[in-house]
DNA sequence: AGATTGACTGCAT
DNA sequence: CATGCAGCCAATC
């Protein structure tokens, strides 16, 4: 008998739901599950193992852009993936979450 | 067990 | 418009 899901598998199951060309903010994800707030979602993708079956690079800022992270090449390999559903960014590196952000 | 950290966001200056 | 700060709370040491 598994026991209560923690926030991190919470977090994923919301992920999850994310469609392909389609992004959500950390923020629209801590509504989306009710509890916790922008930052632990955060916490809770920096904690996703490698070659995680969630698609966490469909999660940016509010601004439609990559967050500052302990890791560059990770972001980088965010906007590739974003890159190769057909999502386009901007000059200033961000994405338009008029068009592109999910809406549950 | 308690203290520190951090892939955020909104408001103030 | 740019920069700073406070609040949020699970995960980690």
């Amino acid at each position: 008998m598994p026991s209560q899901p923690t926030f991190l598998q919470k977090v994923e199951l919301v992920v999850s739901q994310i469609p392909a060309g389609k992004v959500m903010t950390y923020g629209q994800i801590a509504q989306c599950i009710g509890e916790g707030t922008a930052r632990l979602v955060g916490m809770a993708l920096s904690s996703l193992p490698t070659g995680s079956s969630i698609p966490w690079h469909r999660v940016v800022n509010v601004k439609g852009g990559i967050s500052p992270r302990a890791n560059p090449q990770s972001s980088l390999e965010q906007i590739q993936r974003l890159l190769g559903e057909g999502l386009q960014f901007n000059r200033n590196q961000e994405l338009d979450l008029n068009s592109y952000r999910f809406k549950p």
